[in-house]
DNA sequence: TAGGCCATCTGGTCCT
DNA sequence: AGGACCAGATGGCCTA
C-alpha cells in the first residue's frame, strides 16, 4: 500500500538522477516507507511509536483478557496498529500534497520571471530576487502612469535594481545589453551606483555627499536624471522593509559607465525588456510607436555617453 | 570551504 | 477528519 503510494508520487519529470529533486523525493520516501516496514536503522522517533504501538497493543489485550476496566491513572491514547497505519499513510500524501503546492508556487514563480524584464533562460534570477524586481517593475510601472512621464532609460534600470544583489544587477544589465564596466576611480571624478534605494535610506540631502573614493557616492550623474527624477522625488517601494535595508547589497561604484555587452552570455531572445531594445534597433522610427522611439534614443544617447569614456580609455593605452 | 539557494519533510494551526 | 498553509529543520548542489 504505501509502496504504491510511493510509486505514484506526482511528478511528470525527467527520470531521477542522483542530484534530482525526484531521486530526493523518492529516497526520501522510501526511507519512510522502510522506517515503516522497520527496517534498522530507522528515526529513533519511528521506533519508539512503534514501541509505543506495541505496548499498546499489549495493554488492549491484557484489558480484553481480564475483561475489566483498569484505573492506572492518565495515561496517552495508544495508537493502533491500523490507525498507526493510517497516520503514516496521512503523512506521505500530506508530503506530496505539499510537494505539489511547492511545485505550483515554484511554477508561478516561473511565470513571474518570464514576466519581469530579466529573464534568462540560463542564469535563472533566484525567487528573492524575482520578487523584488518584479515589485520594483510595478513600482516603476505604476510611476510611470502616475506621472505620465517617459522614463529615462538609465533611471529606469536604476529603479529595477533597487534592493537587487548584485549578480541580479549585472544580469539586469546584460538582459538590457548594457556591461557595467567598472573603471578606475579618479579623484574628483563623479560616479554613481546603481542602488538608488540606497541613497533613500540616507536622506536626500546625504546625497552625493560622500566622497568618491569612498565608494558610496550616491548621486546619478544629472544628465541621466532627466523625466525620471519624479522616481526619484517619490518614496522608494524599498523604505516600507527595514530588512531589505539591511540586506542590501553594498552598491557596485563606477563611474557611471555603461557600455554595449558584446558577449552572449545571456539568452536575449528570451529576454523580455532586451528583445525590445534588439527588435528596436532593426526598426525605423516610422514601425515604432513614440514610447519605443523614444527609449531608442535614449538608449542611443547612453551608448554614446557610455562608449566614449570607454573609447577614450582604451584608446588611451 | 563557506554561504546562498533550493527541495523536501515535518509538525502545528486554521478552516471546512 | 482531512486539507491548506506556514515555518523550521535538514541536507544537497553550486559557486566564489
Amino acid at each position: 500500500m504505501l509502496q504504491e503510494n510511493m510509486l505514484t508520487l506526482p511528478f511528470d519529470k525527467p527520470p531521477p538522477t542522483r542530484s534530482s529533486s525526484l531521486f530526493r523525493t523518492s529516497w526520501a520516501s522510501s526511507q519512510l516507507v522502510q522506517s515503516v516496514k522497520t527496517e534498522p536503522g530507522r528515526a529513533p522517533e519511528e521506533s519508539e511509536r512503534e514501541d509505543d504501538e506495541r505496548d499498546g497493543e499489549e495493554e488492549e489485550d491484557e484489558e480484553e483478557q481480564a475483561g475489566s476496566l483498569k484505573i492506572r491513572g492518565p495515561h496517552k491514547k495508544k495508537l493502533s496498529q491500523a490507525r498507526l497505519e493510517r497516520v503514516r499513510l496521512r503523512r506521505i500524501e500530506a508530503n506530496a500534497r505539499e510537494r505539489n503546492r511547492m511545485h505550483g508556487l515554484n511554477n508561478a514563480l516561473d511565470s513571474l520571471r518570464k514576466v519581469v524584464p530579466c529573464y534568462s533562460k540560463t542564469q535563472k534570477l533566484s525567487k528573492i530576487e524575482t520578487l523584488r524586481l518584479a515589485k520594483n517593475y510595478i513600482w516603476a510601472l505604476s510611476e510611470i502612469l502616475r506621472t505620465g512621464k517617459r522614463p529615462d532609460l538609465l533611471t529606469f534600470v536604476q529603479t529595477l535594481c533597487k534592493g537587487l544583489s548584485q549578480p541580479t544587477t549585472n544580469l539586469m544589465a546584460s538582459c538590457l545589453q548594457l556591461n557595467v564596466c567598472s573603471f578606475m576611480s579618479e579623484p574628483g571624478e563623479e560616479s554613481f551606483s546603481l542602488y538608488p534605494a540606497y541613497q533613500y535610506h540616507h536622506g536626500p540631502e546625504e546625497v552625493g555627499s560622500r566622497s568618491a573614493d569612498s565608494g558610496r557616492l550616491l548621486r546619478p550623474s544629472g544628465s541621466f536624471c532627466g523625466p525620471y527624477k519624479a522616481l526619484y522625488d517619490s518614496p522608494s517601494p524599498d523604505c516600507s522593509s527595514p530588512l531589505d535595508a539591511v540586506t542590501l547589497s553594498p552598491p557596485i561604484n563606477f563611474n557611471g559607465i555603461f557600455a554595449l555587452k558584446h558577449e552572449d552570455s545571456v539568452d536575449y531572445r528570451s529576454c523580455h525588456y532586451g528583445l525590445r531594445y534588439c527588435s528596436i534597433s532593426q526598426s525605423s522610427s516610422a514601425e515604432l510607436g513614440p514610447y519605443d522611439a523614444h527609449l531608442r534614443d535614449q538608449f542611443y544617447q547612453v551608448q554614446e555617453k557610455s562608449n566614449k569614456p570607454f573609447q577614450s580609455h582604451t584608446g588611451g593605452d
